[in-house]
DNA sequence: CCCATAAAAGACCGTACGGTCTCTTTCCTG
DNA sequence: CAGGAAAGAGACCGTACGGTCTTTTATGGG
């Protein structure tokens, strides 16, 4: 890895939580000069504009969330255990960067204008879902999870109720709303249990 | 009602979703001054800062939320009732302002920095949690809903699904998420029921 | 150690920002 | 219809914005 290779991770890394934080329209570039120690020429040289550097960081903010939320999944055993094990890291460690969820600052925050934002956005949430559907398929195969259960509507109803649930903790200042979200997603998820 | 508190009120009805739709910092002044019409003197004579008419804005759009919220909800028989028609109104009429639901457009817009549009956000929420959570303990009190249900922790969950839900719904461009959330809520709901 | 090149600095540009202030127009009342 | 007050216009201010370009500095291979 060069040193101008390096330089630009750096400040992919360093905008990611300043974007997250602030918003694209909020967070200037001004901002990520100060916190990354560089002037204008040491950005621009590696972004053709904020809009680009805020994809890169956008991208990075995915990649970050989803090692997060991925890691020693394969070990937990049965999808009943998975989701249950998603569901306590959400709780245990709901922002994995500083500002919150990524995803759903930024698919609210470009939901009108932005359409690269709103995309990278979308295509995120998707994974996610498709990952925790395939989860679910599996418990259905494994007969775990009742045959009658839609995945994708389960994945779809954990997946919101759990970012719903942190934009309240967030605002709240405590993991009162989360704890009760996990509660009845707990209750929820024994409803489809066999 | 004299000229000026027509025109004082204009600007907030006008200025409201654009707040909405753009954030606080994608909001200028000029923006408002396009859609009211006024310059800048006109604008400025009621108004003390930008930050004092997103306020007076947001407070309009929660008034706004809660009336075509709220409506028609006397007549709803039965709390299971109450819920599943509030649920069903956010599912048919997700977004009563352009832009999506304010009050988590604001939340997480304001969750760093401009404390007074947090807390706002926040007495909005607590307001609606507070009505919810009314109607399920009169759902236990005429016993349609479990004694051993927790009202907070059902209308945290309620509120919690639905915005996450709508935020999906609107990056994604249809109603999936909402629908399935709607479902689960349904599920949730006879898992609470006597 | 030299030197081509990569990396970064920072002056500069035009524009848009939030906000102020004075002047003009409109309105209402006596 | 006259005059004072309310309402609005719009010029103006300093600053901050995103972005460009030339110049300087650091780096690393021959």
């Amino acid at each position: 890895m060069t040193k101008g290779e390096e330089t630009r991770q750096r400040i992919v890394e360093l905008a990611a939580p300043l974007f997250n934080q602030r918003g694209y329209a909020g967070c200037s570039v001004a901002d990520i000069m100060e916190a990354t120690g560089l002037e204008k020429g040491g950005i621009y040289r590696y972004f053709g504009s904020k809009e680009d550097l805020a994809a890169e960081a956008f991208k990075f903010s995915v990649a970050e969330i989803r090692k997060l939320r991925t890691d020693d999944l394969d070990g937990v055993p049965g999808a009943i255990g998975k989701l249950r094990y998603i569901m306590d890291r959400f709780v245990s460690e709901p922002s994995p960067m500083k500002g919150g969820c990524p995803l759903m600052n930024t698919a609210i925050d470009s939901d009108d204008g932005n359409a690269a934002l709103r995309d990278l956005a979308r295509d995120a949430f998707a994974d996610w879902r498709r990952r925790m559907a395939a989860i679910i398929r599996q418990g259905i195969r494994d007969g775990d999870i009742s045959k009658s259960t839609d995945p994708a509507e389960l994945a779809d109803t954990i997946i919101a109720s759990l970012e719903g649930a942190l934009m309240l903790t967030r605002l709240d200042g405590n993991k009162r709303a989360l704890k009760h979200v996990r509660q009845s997603m707990v209750l929820l998820l024994t409803a489809h249990s066999t």
